[in-house]
RNA sequence: GGCCCAGUGGCUCAGUUGGUUAGAGCGCCGCCCUGUCACGGCGGAGGUCGAGAGUUCGAGUCUCUUCUGGGUCGCCA
């Protein structure tokens, strides 16, 4: 039977009481977390938020009546325990916080009662995640994911501070806006009003923090969140957070000292972790040369080596092939990886395959010196021993090239430099490695489309040396944007901004928009600026991603109180969903036949 | 859309080359226990092996299909 809780009020949380609160009167409540019986003699573990006390019911010193109560007592019952906090008179535990220090109660009351829980709400649960989402409701209970959520809670206080202390407003954006084609998917809202029209929800801010800045708001923030209608992945959701931020009369230096100062404040008051500033910054170019990455892991070495030159001579026809192509040839060094057994190596060939390698070469060097080689015989005694003294290449080593168009190469050696640093235990989650990466090409060829896109943005500012060659050689042109990366994620990325109509109109025109194009969907932004716009930039975080990696989870679910799994779909609400006839009316929408949809 | 992994009592798992009534730990239920904290002791309930089809004298174990969840490529300005 459940009681009321009339007349007590919570003094402490139950992982607050120290040995300094021995002595003192406490009223908590929390959630049973096991009831050890002894018979005569009961313990109770109480849990809230903050963490776990121990309440001892003993025969002599409690009435029967409070015994034969938390006998009672099952897991997750909701209680209310009023009574002293004295030193424990039994062994102290050191595996929790309260573990010198109990409460002895005179009074309990069970303020609801629990069923079963359908798994344990435990720390480190071994629960499969479908179960845990289902019942999210009780995997938030567990320890885990409620520091997880602190954490997050702590960062965007910070964040907010911070920010406000440097003199940014938050300032809110709509969330039905305008659907922009540009880009990513868009959620899309039917409008009641406006039969057969539709509003977009947000990638970002994007626009709307850029008008801010027309509007002389200065410096602006907002933690905002996005949608964008894509695949899911460990760390993407549909719905997700940005630390969004823009800046007026600023430069990239202006963005990255206050972004480098916010990150030190958050990572130092968080975690305890000291972040060396400046943070190093590396052009992509260079990033993509020696790491095959815009986002490099640089917790660890074995860099890209071009061995193009090396090997130009060789009678290996997939190497000859690439050089004639315009391609080139790159290596990484497995540092002691020269007798992976030949299974593993054709795994890393066919992961390299995943990436658009059509091969890939290796030579193991042995121990002893000799050496197995996909090519040897392409290769004659002295052009094996200069590849090997390019690629730095020492007994027990293993060297893997792979040769194609530059893109390729750089995919699938990145991508392989990772997965072998993963193999080969060489990521250290405790240890936190920032890089700037700066000058992004400005616009990226698509083969779908067959045009060129923006890599950031439309709205990003080609650098002014490279502007010449906007119409001869757009792919050359480098644009003012950057990204900032830790441990070989993109936490955050952002530009300046285009703020001269000419520029844009002429970004438009190489994106392949007409005019009538770039109005319909861009007009109050082209308008805006003829009005007085000042230089402006900004900057975004992705916060789920940001939070995982200091939280040191795997997957952004873990940092998200009620994530979406694979399909978008949510297994506790069961969105999204079916509705009736009579909403799609007033919507004046009607849907196709399933099958016809599904043929599609 | 492609590829890979997983699916056995409430939870986590084990189930040998297909062979008699499918096991364990935890949890749950009952009884006992005054210092436990992964409490302990005794007893008990509970699954037909995600679903469907097939091969076979016989399938948790083989084949196919399908569902569910995870990872990943494509996609993500």
């Amino acid at each position: 039977m459940a009681e009321s809780m009339r007349g007590l009020h919570r003094t402490h949380r139950c992982g607050e009481l120290s040995a300094n609160n021995i002595g003192e009167q406490v009223t908590l409540m929390g959630w049973v977390q096991k009831n050890r019986n002894k018979g005569g003699l009961v313990f109770l573990d109480v849990r809230d938020r903050s963490g776990i006390i121990q309440v001892v019911f003993e025969e002599g010193k409690s009435e029967r009546e409070l015994i034969e109560k938390a006998a009672g007592l099952r897991s997750e019952y909701v209680v209310a325990v009023v009574g002293e906090v004295k030193r424990r008179s039994g062994a102290v535990n050191p595996n929790i916080a309260t573990g010198e220090i109990e409460v002895v109660p005179k009074e309990l009351r069970i303020l609801s009662e629990s069923a079963t829980p359908p798994f344990p709400i435990e720390e480190h649960s071994k629960t499969k995640e479908e179960l845990r989402l289902k019942y999210r409701y009780l995997d938030l209970r567990r320890p885990d994911l409620q520091r997880n959520l602190m954490m997050r809670s702590q960062v965007a206080t910070l964040t907010r501070q911070f920010l406000a202390e440097e003199g940014f407003l938050e300032i809110e954006t709509p969330i039905l806006g305008k659907s922009t084609p540009e880009g990513a998917r868009d959620y899309l809202v039917p409008s009641r009003i406006h039969p057969g029209s539709f509003y977009g929800l947000p990638q970002s801010p994007q626009l709307f923090k850029q008008l801010l800045m027309c509007s002389g708001y200065d410096r602006y923030f907002q933690i905002a969140k996005c949608f964008r209608d894509e695949d899911l992945r460990a760390d993407r959701q549909p719905e997700f957070t940005q630390i969004d931020m823009e800046l007026s009369f600023v430069d990239v230096d202006d963005v990255i000292d206050v972004n480098e100062r916010l990150l030190a404040k958050l990572f130092g008051e968080v975690l305890g972790v000291e972040v060396p500033l400046p943070i190093p910054r590396m052009t992509w170019r260079e990033a993509m040369d020696r790491y095959g990455s815009d986002k490099p892991d640089i917790r660890f070495g074995m860099e890209l080596v071009d061995v193009t030159d090396v090997v130009r001579n060789f009678e290996f026809a997939v190497f000859k092939g690439a050089v004639e192509n315009a391609g080139t040839v790159r290596g990484i060094n497995a540092k002691g990886q020269g007798s992976m057994p030949r299974k593993k190596i054709d795994k890393l060939v066919s992961f390299a395959k995943d990436y658009g390698a059509k091969g890939l070469a290796y030579i193991a060097i042995q121990e002893d010196g000799s050496v197995k080689s996909s090519f040897a015989k392409f290769m004659d005694e002295k052009q094996q021993k200069n590849l090997i003294a390019a690629m730095s290449g020492e007994a027990g080593d293993l060297l893997l090239f792979a040769a194609d168009k530059n893109k390729v190469v750089w995919d699938v050696l990145g991508a392989l430099r990772v997965e072998l640093a993963k193999q080969m235990g060489l990521l250290d989650k405790n240890e936190y490695r920032f890089l700037w990466i700066t000058e992004f090409p400005l616009l990226e060829w698509s083969e779908e489309q067959g045009r060129y896109t923006a890599m950031h943005h439309p709205f990003t500012m080609p650098m002014e040396e490279d502007l010449q060659y906007i119409d001869s050689d757009p792919g050359r042109v480098r644009a003012k944007a950057y990204d900032i990366t830790l441990n070989g994620n993109e936490v955050g990325g952002g530009s300046i901004r285009i703020f001269q109509n000419d520029i844009q109109e002429k970004m438009f025109e190489v994106l392949g928009f007409t005019k009538e194009q770039a109005y319909s969907q861009f007009g109050f932004l082209l308008d805006a600026f003829q009005y007085g716009v000042p230089p402006h930039a900004g900057l975004a975080y992705g916060l789920d991603r940001l939070v995982m990696l200091m939280a040191k989870e795997d997957s952004i679910r873990d940092v998200i109180a009620f994530p979406k799994i694979k399909d978008a779909s949510c297994l506790m609400t069961d969105a999204p969903g079916a509705v009736d006839e009579k909403q799609l009316h007033e919507l004046g929408l009607s849907l196709e036949e399933k099958e016809k949809v599904l043929e599609e």
